[in-house]
DNA sequence: CAAGTGACTAGTG
DNA sequence: CCACTAGCCACTT
């Protein structure tokens, strides 16, 4: 029997992801979970992107990681309005102030081509 | 160690 | 889509 998975192993992985995100698409944290194999828990993927804007890692596309209804959830721990200004220069459609249209621009991780 | 919190989601009504 | 509940689990207090 092997290592456990550990919870940063899993913190890596989720940024592995979020770095995929392609130009003007969009994921959710219940997509990554799930790509991971951890479904239930959609909340540490958000807790783990919280994780890379205190550190001087890499500048992930977090900005591209959103609720299942397409909305900025995350927004307030960008600065304001930074996060709705990011996806509109990715020409991503937002059907409203906080939401953008996840049936035209949701990408899969597991899509990934 | 118990209880509270949170960038979530699925289920029920 | 709204309101509420349960499940989830790292972290904070």
């Amino acid at each position: 029997m092997t290592a456990k998975p550990d919870k940063a192993d899993f913190y890596d992985r989720v940024y592995e992801v979020v770095a995929r995100i392609p130009h003007g698409r969009v994921t959710t944290y219940g997509a990554i979970a799930r790509y991971l194999g951890i479904g239930g828990s959609a909340r540490m993927v958000g807790y783990a992107l919280n994780l890379t804007l205190k550190s001087d890692g890499p500048e992930l596309p977090c900005h591209r990681v959103v609720n299942r209804l397409g909305q900025l959830s995350g927004k307030a721990y960008f600065g304001p309005g930074l996060m709705e200004a990011l996806l509109r220069q990715e020409n991503i459609t937002f059907l409203d102030e906080d939401t953008i249209d996840l049936d035209r621009h949701f990408w899969d991780p597991a899509e990934a081509l």
